[in-house]
DNA sequence: CGAAACCCTACAGTCGCTGTAGATTGAGAG
DNA sequence: CTCTCAATCTACAGCGACTGTAGGGTTTCG
């Protein structure tokens, strides 16, 4: 059985985002020892894994929790899963698409400073004329 | 003298975000009308542009009031402006090549999905077990 | 047995907004 | 000039996904 600072330690967490998964119900109550320390068994661990592997990949804990769910009925069509997961591609697929936008826009704006004063700053001026912006960036890198 | 809505309209912005920015010291407080509505003149509106087009850039509310007080003192040196903006896209440099690395990923991950019972489902099993996983992805996709 | 390292709860703070409730004001229509 | 109704006001709570803090209690090891 693993004290919370060792199952922290084994997957990459926190001690505090442990709890806070225990909290939102992510995570199951643990058992407690008589004096009212978390531990943990290997079910545990594995499920924290997941959590934490899935949110590297940029889930959300609601995707999260969906693919847990998901994943206690075997006997369910993969589908469901797939979706969540071609969705999350979709919108990585969307950031990267607005990211370098932003990163032309900014490289481009850099390559224009070449004065000294602030008073002509070329980057300033990008900034505050939105009209010579090539990017098409919306809202939300 | 414009209304907080029609500033709003103009820039693209909530009613609440404006004041949100005034609240925090990024738009100084405008004059009023005797019944205490906001009135905004052009450098107001100058203002809040130059901020949502650097939001939109990714700028950090904390790097936009640097630059702010920079361009406030038309006098010094474009080099403090270009090192902001420098580091902007370093970061932005950095967010694609994570995000692209998850995107391979997700890729990979849905293509190994053939099957139909979610018990033999290779997404999962890829979330499950961060040792079969190609990319090297850190934390803050 | 004592010290150090760990763990507990409860709550506030982060970032950048967004939404709500309930009251007041302003601008155009009649 | 009054009515109406959209727009505005303040104050505060909530989002996601944690992170940090205060002020204690517990476990483990020498």
């Amino acid at each position: 059985m693993l004290a919370i600072g060792t199952l922290a330690k084994r997957t990459g967490t926190k001690v505090q985002t442990i709890r806070y998964y225990e909290q939102i119900g992510l995570m199951p109550e643990p058992g407690r020892t008589e004096g009212g320390q978390r531990r943990y068994d290997a079910a545990a661990l594995d499920r924290l894994a997941f959590i934490r592997h899935a949110r590297q990949l940029g889930f959300s804990l609601e995707a999260i929790r969906e693919l847990l769910d998901l994943s206690d009925t075997p006997d369910r069509s993969c589908a469901e899963v797939d979706a969540i997961a071609q969705k999350q591609l979709r919108e990585v697929e969307a950031r990267l698409v607005r990211l370098e936008a932003l990163r032309v826009e900014l490289q481009r704006m850099i390559g224009a400073c070449t004065v000294d004063r602030v008073a002509d700053c070329r980057i300033l001026e990008v900034l505050r004329d939105h009209e010579e912006c090539l990017a098409d960036h919306g809202t939300g890198a």
